[in-house]
DNA sequence: ATAATGACTGAAT
DNA sequence: AATTCAGCCATTA
């Protein structure tokens, strides 16, 4: 039998099923009005190792910029936004919490025991 | 092919 | 309390 020496002529490749992928699912089953950390977005997509929650950072600063994907309940560990540089201090991030109902401290913290996705 | 880059976290200074 | 370090993926130039 004779079989392609090549799967086949795609001149581009779709976009092989990666880490991402998964990290953003998982993100999409993130409440309206909860939030998450990256830590516990690393372990539900199963990102093994202690760089987990630095490879969802990854991932999400990875999305495209009109994606309807909820990228703002993910806060860091403190339950704080984290910042992403100079020209975003996540008040943009704050902003969509505050819409849900997330409420955020004078000291710009949020209380995971209150307002945390439990999974 | 190599190199730079980017939303984290916990332990040790 | 603030800083430094290790851990290590996908995308893009």
């Amino acid at each position: 039998m004779k079989r392609p020496a090549r799967p086949a002529p795609e001149a581009a490749a779709p976009p092989a099923p990666n880490r991402n992928q998964r990290v953003w699912a998982v993100v999409r089953r993130i409440p309206r009005g909860r939030v998450a950390t990256y830590k516990q977005i690393a372990e539900h997509a199963v990102l093994p190792g202690p760089t987990g929650p630095r490879q969802v950072g990854y991932a999400l600063a990875a999305l495209p910029a009109d994606t309807r994907i909820p990228w703002q309940r993910v806060i860091n560990s403190q339950g704080r936004v984290s910042t992403r540089g100079p020209h975003d201090d996540g008040e943009r991030q704050r902003e969509l919490l505050a819409l849900e109902g997330v409420e955020i401290g004078l000291d710009g913290r949020i209380d995971l025991a209150r307002y945390g996705w439990r999974r």
